[in-house]
DNA sequence: TGACTTATTGCAAATCATTTGCAATAATAT
DNA sequence: ATATTATTGCAAATGATTTGCAATAAGTCA
């Protein structure tokens, strides 16, 4: 789904901070001031409240994620790339993109059962020394 | 290892500060904040900023880890207790500690080979609705 | 198209979690 | 007991994120 019919579809305006913004989050994860700058880089300017304000209606509208890397910032990457998961070297800070091959749909049924909880989401991050940092 | 074992072997005071958050911290994830309460509640007091300080040494000793639970608060568990995940509700944000059976290690071990990092650590969080709220 | 309504924006100030500087205090070695 | 210095409490600083409010721009309808 792509972002002008999600907005529409929930009676939002279609903004130029918004599209900008769409069309910025890709496949890794930035936080919301590297958003910021890297529309700065663009020599185009959204105010940073408004970064904050536009992640967190994307996340609503379904059209983000929020990947928690462990550093205290929270970065958001686009739904519509595969589920997937990231190797973060605590020494350059580097990220990567991995995919996890094992079924944890399995333990998720396994919660219901034997707990009643209901597993809508889960995060799942490797943490460790990269290639380069070893 | 007891703390105060480890405190001795770096060298470092066995305060009452440090006495008294060592037996507070436990397999429930805690926060600095949340620390702090529960020894005001004992009619007793360590200064947040020292709260901070201290639990920050006990990771650096090895006592305590970290989780991750990605509200924006960092939380603390003992390092004694067995390597467990978390169910964490979205709706009254309890958390419940769970075994996962599947074999990490596996993939850790794909990331070497693949990619020739090292893994040392992992979070894995499911979150969804509890037993109360769903 | 132009005027109208109201969601959205930019800006500044507020808030929340965490960190830091510094003088006072308490833990260890002598 | 005293001296040394790590540790503490307190207040102020920092960094990420949120909020209030007036100005602006998107959508609506004549």
């Amino acid at each position: 789904m792509n972002i002008i019919d999600l907005l529409k579809e929930k009676e939002m305006r279609v903004t130029a901070a918004r599209m900008m913004l769409a069309d910025i989050l890709s496949d890794d994860p930035l936080s919301c001031e590297e958003l910021y700058k890297i529309i700065l880089e663009k020599n185009s300017a959204i105010d940073l409240a408004s970064v904050y304000r536009n992640i967190d209606l994307f996340l609503r509208l379904g059209y983000a994620r929020e990947v928690e890397l462990g550093d205290g910032k929270k970065r958001y990457e686009r739904t519509d790339v595969p589920h997937h998961h990231h190797l973060i070297c605590k020494s350059c800070a580097s990220i990567q993109d991995v995919e996890v091959k094992q079924n944890l749909a399995k333990e998720e049924e396994r919660f219901v059962k034997e707990y009643q909880f209901q597993v809508t989401q889960h995060a799942l991050e490797f943490y460790g020394l990269c290639k380069n940092c070893k």
